[in-house]
DNA sequence: TTGTAAGCGTTATCAG
DNA sequence: CTGATAACGCTTACAA
C-alpha cells in the first residue's frame, strides 16, 4: 500500500523528502530538484504547485544528500589560531559574512598556533568534503601540507604573504611590518631600538616581524636587540620586557633602549602600564610601538602607536578568492584588490 | 574490466572510497565501516590490513555519505549576534573547542541582532541536518521558533536565562544583572542613578538589564532614569550620554546623575574618556558601572567597574548539554553545573 | 520542459 | 566476527 504519510519506513529521518513534495505537487521528483537548482527551467504552473507543496510539508532540501550526489558541497572550512583573541575575530566575521551572502557555510576550528591541532582540524574538515579550505599562516607540518595539496580543492592561506609560495595567499608581509616599525622609529631619530618577541613560541609571524626589524637595524649599521620574555601572560611579559630593556638593563655594557617595538599590543600595553608605574616617561624616555591595534590601544594613556593589520579585508578577500575559484562569483562581483595587503601604522602618543 | 584505479568513472569525486579500501584489504566494505565506527568488533588481523590500505590510499571517510546513511550528522550549528565583538568570541571559542574534543564540528553564522538574519541562518543550517542547534537569546521571530521546534533536534538558547521558557537555556538573567548593578551602587550610597541604553535597538538583553535596574530603583522609592543615546557608534553614544546626564542636564529640573550604569563597556569607556576630558571627577562626581568586562576595561584610567558575564562557561556548558542530549558524553564527563549562571561584579576604580 | 534510471559513499538490517 | 543487500535523499546522464 505504501501510502504517503501512513506507512512508517524503517530508515530515514522521517522528514519530508523531495519525493514527498513531488507526489503532493504531482510532478516528478527531478522537477522538484530543478525547482531549487534551476528555477528558470520549470514551467510556471508546476512551480506554483511545487511551492505550495514545499510550504505545506515544511520541506527543507537535504544538502548532505545533494552534496553527495553532486560531489559539490557548499561548506568551507577555516582553521584559525584562535577565535576569541582580538586579532582574528574580524577576519572570521567578514569571511563568514561574505560566504553566507553567496550561499556557503562556514565550518570553523581553532589551532591555538599548534601545527598538530591544525592538522587534526584539517583532517576533520576533509571528511565533510568542503568546497575549499582556509588556513592561517604559511607554516604547517608536513602532514598538513600533504592533506591540503592532496585534497584537490582550493586552499587559501591567510594572514601571511610570502611571494615565494604557490598557494593563494591573502595577507601582508610580517617582515615588511617589522621593517615599517623600525623605519618609523629610525626616522623619528631613535637609534637604540629593541624588539620584544611574543613569549608564545608558536607565533612564527612575530619572528618574521623581528627579522624585518633586524634587517633595518643592520641596514643602518645598528645592532639589533631582540628580547624574548619568559612570562607567559602577555601583560606580564610586556612588563618583564620593559623592565629589562628600559628600566634596569641587566648585563653590563647594555644601554637602555630608547624605543621598543613589541610583537603585539598586549605586550605593549603591559609594558606601558609597568613603565608608567615605574615613573618612566613614555615616549620621552622610551617610545613604544605595538602591533595589532587592539580595541583598547587608543584608550591607553598614552595612547598606543601601533600597526593595524587588515583583518577584515583579509577575511573578505579570502572569501572572494575562494568564490572566484569555485566559479561562484558573478563577473560583476569580481574584486580587483591585490592579495598582498598593507598594514597601516597608526601614529598615536606612545611613539 | 573495471580494474581499480585504471577505469574512469563517470561520477564521483575520484577519491578513494570505502570499497577501494575493502578491495585492497580483501575484506567486505562493511568491515571497513566497522573498523571506523566500532573498532573493537573487527578482528586484529583484518584491522591491520585495513589500516594499511587506508594509509596507502589516503582514504578519508566521507562524512556526508555517512550522515546520509545513518541520519546522524556530527555537525552543530551556532547562530551568534556577532563574532568579532568582545562579548561572544569566548563563547564561540569554548563551544567549538568542547565540540571538537568530542568529534563534532561547528557550523557558524552571525545574525547581527537581526531576527530576520537569524531566521535565514537557521534555515540555511537546517539543510545540513545538524545534530543540534544553538541560538543566542530568547527572542526569535515566529518563523524561527517554528523552524527550531519543528527541527526535531536539540536546541539550546544561550546568553539568556528565563525560567519561564521550556527550551534548554544556558546563560544568566539580564534582569538580575541590572538589579545587581543598581543594588551595588545603592549600597555605596548613590541615589541619583541613571541607566544608559544601547543605541543598537536589537539588543534586547540590554532592555532586560534596564528593567532590572528600574525595579530596584522603584523598590527604593527612587525614580528610574533611562537614557537612550542617539549616536550609533558606542564610544560616541557613551560620550553623548554622560554629557546629557552628568555634565549638562538638558531639561529644567533635571539633576545631575551621581552614578550611571551603562548597557555595555564600550558605552562606559566612551563616557569615561569624555568625562575626563571635560574635567569630571570619576567616581567623585559621577560613578560609572559598565557591563561586559571587555579586555580594555581594566586598562582604562580610572579602571572600569563592570559586570563580567560568564562567556566562556556559557559556550562550554551549552556544548556539554548538547552532547548529553545526543548521548555523546561518557558518564564520567557529566557536568553538574547549573544552566543558570551568575555574573561577577568586578569592582575597580570607576565606581 | 519533463521524466526514468542509475548512481554518490556510507550505514542499517538481517543472515550467516 | 563477517558479509550481502537495500536503503539514505539527492543529482547526473540520457531519453522522451
Amino acid at each position: 500500500m505504501n501510502e504517503p504519510g501512513s506507512t512508517r519506513k524503517r530508515r530515514g529521518s522521517g522528514r519530508a523528502t523531495i519525493h514527498d513534495v513531488a507526489r503532493l505537487a504531482e510532478v516528478g521528483s527531478i522537477t522538484v530538484s530543478r525547482y531549487f537548482t534551476e528555477p528558470g527551467r520549470v514551467a510556471a504552473t508546476r512551480s506554483a504547485r511545487i511551492a505550495a507543496a514545499v510550504k505545506q510539508l515544511g520541506y527543507v532540501p537535504n544538502l548532505m544528500a545533494g552534496s553527495l550526489a553532486s560531489s559539490h558541497s557548499r561548506i568551507i572550512g577555516m582553521v584559525i589560531p584562535n577565535i576569541s583573541g582580538p586579532i582574528f575575530a574580524s577576519t572570521i566575521q567578514s569571511f563568514s559574512d561574505t560566504l553566507s551572502r553567496h550561499g556557503y557555510q562556514l565550518l570553523l576550528a581553532s589551532s591555538y598556533f599548534s601545527a598538530k591541532q591544525e592538522e587534526s582540524a584539517v583532517r576533520a574538515f576533509l571528511g565533510w568534503k568542503p568546497a575549499a579550505l582556509v588556513v592561517t599562516g604559511r607554516f604547517h607540518n608536513r602532514a598538513t601540507e600533504k592533506l591540503l595539496s592532496g585534497a584537490g580543492i582550493p586552499v587559501v592561506e591567510t594572514w601571511d604573504y610570502d611571494p615565494r609560495r604557490k598557494p593563494i595567499q591573502v595577507g601582508y608581509s610580517n617582515t615588511a611590518v617589522g621593517e615599517q616599525a623600525a623605519r618609523y622609529l629610525y626616522a623619528k631619530g631613535y637609534r637604540r631600538i629593541a624588539f620584544v618577541q611574543n613569549s608564545l613560541a608558536g607565533d612564527l609571524s612575530a619572528v618574521d616581524r623581528s627579522d624585518g626589524y633586524a634587517a633595518v637595524m643592520r641596514e643602518h649599521g645598528l645592532q639589533p636587540n631582540i628580547h624574548v620574555p619568559t612570562a607567559e601572560a602577555p601583560f606580564d611579559a610586556g612588563k618583564e620586557a620593559i623592565e629589562a630593556l628600559a628600566l634596569k638593563p641587566a648585563r653590563r655594557g647594555d644601554q637602555r633602549a630608547e624605543a621598543i617595538i613589541f610583537a603585539n599590543d598586549n605586550l605593549a600595553a603591559g609594558a606601558l602600564l609597568a613603565g608608567q608605574r615605574a615613573g618612566l616617561e613614555i615616549p620621552g624616555q622610551c617610545a613604544i610601538v605595538g602591533f595589532g591595534d587592539y580595541p583598547f590601544s587608543p584608550l591607553l594613556l598614552p595612547s598606543l602607536t601601533t600597526i593595524r593589520p587588515p583583518g577584515r579585508e583579509i577575511g573578505e578577500i579570502a572569501a572572494l578568492r575562494i568564490l572566484e575559484q569555485l566559479g561562484a562569483l558573478p563577473a560583476s562581483d569580481r574584486d580587483t584588490r591585490l592579495n598582498l595587503l598593507a598594514c597601516e601604522l597608526i601614529e598615536r602618543e606612545s611613539a
